[in-house]
DNA sequence: GAGCAGCCA
DNA sequence: CATTCTGGCTGCTCG
């Protein structure tokens, strides 16, 4: 027979710190419940205990309080937001049918020991789980240690058996107490012997044993003579050490391994979680309400309107709905993202809709059929994220068509600095209201909860159909009705299909490069520990700090909010006062690599070989996109180890990838936004538009602009986009800031109209409150008028930045519809794959390859017409490396 | 989650 | 006076 006793105290505190927050509607926390859950699961599935029970402390001050005062004393308190999941925690184990043991006076330490010996004594087998090294006194034959840790933001166990315990530390389990006798325990606030750390402790463990053999060999045993003579001076202590270290094994605990031999779950556990939100672990559970869940009925939402419910059961009332659809104006649509459950809202007449509640577990009739009928092109639809309910919808071979209107988009246009538009905050925000039902939408508590769920589908769709009405007024208002209609809507089912399609990647060569990485990690890692003359965590700022600046007594650079930088451009200033800088730069490049981009990609590979990211429109202040999970827009490409990334980014067999950008899309739109004769004369001119710059600047002919003019000409010509100051430039080309200053001066005065537009644009803005594109993207600017001069300057910079970064995305959009349109016009297989913010990536059979080229060019280059030219470069291979050209 | 670091346009 | 260049996303540490 096999018990399993928890750590509840050890257990829960890594699953609060392991989990992210998670807070029910009520406000309750639940991570680290949750997280427990979820850890004491694994530890089940992998031992298959008979038996289970958890041990916790108690607050009360234990017998080792009693007998020393400094014990613990220094302990922190747990945060509340844990302290408050503690009786949740017992509840449910109790619901659970787990029992759980605490007793004053004792820890769960105690308790661990005093169950493990029950079990020996039984003849049982005992495993202790616990994150906590304290326990590994506990280890015999018959007690096993179940070791948790932590470690890059995953739960790692190590079953410490007697062997592995004596593989790791060189000596048997319960000389852990002599350990802790010798070398104390800082956070337990336990002295041992002053003077006497981990290695020494450790070698005369090893040696000895025991405090009392060491103690019997005194004084000839074999240390440094000071260590002796900390030794024997703090025999005392160390005696009492070893008193307060030792875990108690017969604590008065009533117990017996019986008592915690599985029982079924109790029922309230089903109302529990319920509580709890923990939808998915009542699935998982298989538990069911103990009372069952009451039909819907009609929703009557004010006084004049009345809306029914119903729900389609057959053919008939799907095409009974369906013509009621296509005869209104519009409808609402909303539903969960795997399209099983949706409402539709429509209006009959002014006094009476009707919403249809759609559920593909109700109905028996053709549903493939009724969602074709419904997002066909002679429904209008108007809804909530239409990109990614095209998405949806394309993956499962069904139409997406007939969508006029997006909350989100509309939304997010309005003011996109707003900082996320689900439809709660739209609803507060422009319909003056909470919404009347709560949020908590997914397909589990859809399939449990169906009236609470139904009720929240339909104020949710509702939600929409009421935002339907106040929005387009408003957007209209702002000149923005061709932006959502012409740009953003379409825009939706072109990036819905770029989704889908994603990008081939070598993920054999992936993990190869990975583990190359790994070992260079390694081998670097290593030198660098030895360079230390110690082993610390290359990966925190803080350790490093230490090791440089403090122990090493390197000169410091800049600081930060918590201490010294020790970023790239602070590092690279030390590379030659110590070696040990340069491994650490190294470092830092190969761990970057390998964690965000080898591992990181790797777990987003799906089965077909190819990454799917997903674009998002709602993000950015200017009118970018933005690319999750993964991130592809922020592939390497700077480094020539960076790029054997995009090496990886691959075609299909038989296809290429063809990869066309802007040349300098923002200061071309700069040049004919400003109005600026010289800069426009330039970019017309064909020539190399930082060498022209230099040239003018420099006041020599272009044929003698040397590399470093050229370079620092174009530091001038990107700084001045982002609203630079003199200072930001110096440190950009490392030169004092009068020299700075000298070479914006030099550029205003060869760009004239450039730095009156600058001024005009701010001014502008600060009447106007907001500033825009040339497509009239909007953002406001409250900062403009703050009295704050950090917060007034971000907003003066912002002012300048955003028009033109803003009018480039809009560009870049519009050539998107018109590459997707004219793709299809041409019948090519091609498809577009990617987008990265200047640039484009197409991918097409061998064939199409040339047409491709051609045909991104001209549409990138023609979407706009422009005081300058618009150029674009394309160019082809079998990887994004080679594409780019 | 905050803070740091580092990748992109 | 205190700062010092826009817009993003991810991984890691610390607690």
């Amino acid at each position: 027979m096999k018990l399993m006793v928890l750590d509840g105290n050890s257990i829960i505190n890594r699953a609060f710190y392991g989990v992210k927050p998670l807070t029910t509607r009520e406000g309750l926390h639940t991570n680290a419940v949750f997280g427990f859950l979820n850890m004491l699961q694994r530890f089940v599935d992998e031992e298959q205990p008979e038996a289970l029970c958890v041990a916790f402390d108690r607050r009360e001050p234990t017998f080792r309080h009693q007998a020393d005062a400094n014990y613990k004393a220094t302990r922190k308190g747990m945060p509340e937001e844990l302290a408050q999941q503690l009786p949740v925690m017992k509840q449910v184990l109790s619901a659970m049918a787990i029992p759980c043991y605490e007793l004053t006076g004792y820890e769960a330490d105690d308790l661990l020991g005093t169950i493990s010996r029950r079990c020996r004594q039984r003849g049982w087998e005992c495993v202790v789980v616990t994150g906590d090294k304290d326990s590994l006194q506990l280890i015999t034959d018959q007690t096993r240690v179940k070791l948790v840790t932590s470690r890059m933001g995953q739960t790692l166990t190590t079953d410490m058996t007697p062997a592995v315990f004596r593989e790791t530390y060189g000596f048997d389990p319960i000389h852990m107490i002599d350990l802790k006798a010798l070398m104390g325990d800082s956070s337990d606030n336990i002295p041992g012997v002053p003077g006497i750390g981990e290695k020494t402790a450790m070698a005369l463990i090893r040696r000895y044993g025991s405090i009392d053999a060491l103690y019997a060999a005194m004084p000839d045993v074999e240390a440094k003579p000071a260590a002796l003579r900390k030794l024997a001076e703090g025999e005392e202590s160390a005696r009492r050490s070893y008193w307060l270290a030792t875990i108690v094994t017969d604590a008065p605990l009533e117990f017996d391994p019986e008592d915690a031999i599985r029982q079924p779950y109790r029922p309230e556990l089903y109302d529990l979680f319920l509580r709890l939100e923990f939808t998915k672990l009542i699935k998982k559970y298989g538990l069911s309400p103990t009372a069952p869940a009451s039909e819907p009925a009609a929703a009557v939402h004010d006084e004049d309107y009345t809306v029914t419910v119903e729900t389609p059961r057959t053919d008939d009332d799907a095409a009974r709905l369906l013509a009621l659809w296509r005869k209104a104006p519009h409808v609402a649509v909303y539903g969960l993202a795997d399209l099983s459950v949706l409402a539709v809202d429509c209006a009959v007449d002014a006094r009476h809709g009707v919403t249809a509640v759609l559920r593909s577990d109700r109905f028996g009739g053709d549903w493939e059929g009724l969602l074709g009928g419904l997002f066909s092109g002679d429904i209008r639809k108007a809804a909530h994220n239409v990109k990614d309910m095209t998405r949806a919808l394309l993956e499962r071979g069904l139409p997406a068509e007939g969508f006029i209107f997006d909350t989100a988009l509309a939304g997010y246009l309005l003011d996109a600095t707003a900082g996320g538009y689900d439809l709660p905050r739209l609803f507060v925000a422009y319909c003056g209201a909470e919404l009347p039902a709560p949020a908590h939408l997914d397909e589990d508590a859809f399939s449990l909860l169906s009236d609470t769920a139904e009720a929240a589908l339909c104020s949710y769709t509702s939600a929409v159909a009421a935002l339907y009405e106040v929005l387009p007024p408003k957007l209209e208002e702002l000149g923005m009705t061709a932006l959502l209609h012409e740009m953003e809507l379409p825009l939706c089912r072109v990036l819905a299909e770029m989704e889908l399609a994603g990008f081939r990647i070598d993920s054999a060569a992936l993990a190869r490069f990975g583990q190359d990485l790994q070992q260079r990690i390694a081998a670097l890692e290593q030198s660098i520990y030895d360079m230390a003359g110690e082993e610390f965590n290359i990966n925190s700022p803080k350790q490093l700090g230490a090791i440089l600046f403090d122990k090493l007594q390197l000169p410091h650079g800049k600081k930060t909010k918590t201490g010294w930088s020790t970023n790239a451009e602070v590092l690279e200033k030390l590379r030659y006062e110590a070696p040990i800088v340069d491994s650490v730069l190294e470092y830092r490049q190969y761990a970057k690599l390998r964690s965000t981009y080898a591992e990181g990609l790797l777990r987003a590979v799906s089965p077909d070989g190819r990454v799917r990211t997903s674009f998002q429109m709602t993000v950015t202040a200017t009118g970018r996109l933005s690319s999750t999970e993964p991130n592809l827009q922020n592939i390497p490409t700077r480094t020539e180890l960076g790029s054997e990334i995009r090496r990886l980014f691959i075609a299909e067999d038989g296809n290429v990838l063809v990869d066309a950008d802007y040349s300098q899309i923002e200061l071309r739109l700069l040049a004919h936004m400003a109005g600026d004769e010289a800069m426009q004369q330039a970019f017309r001119s064909g020539e190399d538009f930082h060498t022209v710059t230099a040239a003018k600047v420099f006041h020599v002919p272009e044929a003698e602009v040397t590399h470093q003019m050229r370079s620092r000409a174009k530091a001038v010509n990107f700084g001045i986009v982002y609203g630079m100051s003199a200072f930001s430039l110096s440190q950009d080309i490392h030169v004092t800031v009068a020299e700075a200053k000298d070479y914006m001066e030099r550029y205003f005065a060869t760009y004239p109209g450039v730095r009156q537009y600058m001024t005009d644009v701010v001014e502008r803005a600060r009447e106007q409150g907001f500033v825009e594109t040339l497509y009239h993207r909007r953002r406001t600017l409250p900062e403009l008028k703050s009295a704050n001069f950090v917060q007034r300057s971000f907003g003066e910079r912002v002012a300048l930045n955003m028009p033109i970064q803003g009018t480039a995305a809009d560009v870049m959009k519009l050539a998107m519809l018109r590459v997707h349109d004219r793709i299809r016009r041409e019948g090519l297989q091609a498809r577009l794959i990617m987008q990265v913010h200047d640039e484009l990536i197409v991918e097409c059979p061998e064939r199409e390859q040339q047409a491709v080229e051609t045909l991104l060019r001209q549409e990138m280059e023609q979407v706009a017409a422009l005081a300058v030219p618009l150029t674009a470069e394309a160019h082809s291979g079998k990887n994004w490396r080679e594409a780019k050209g």
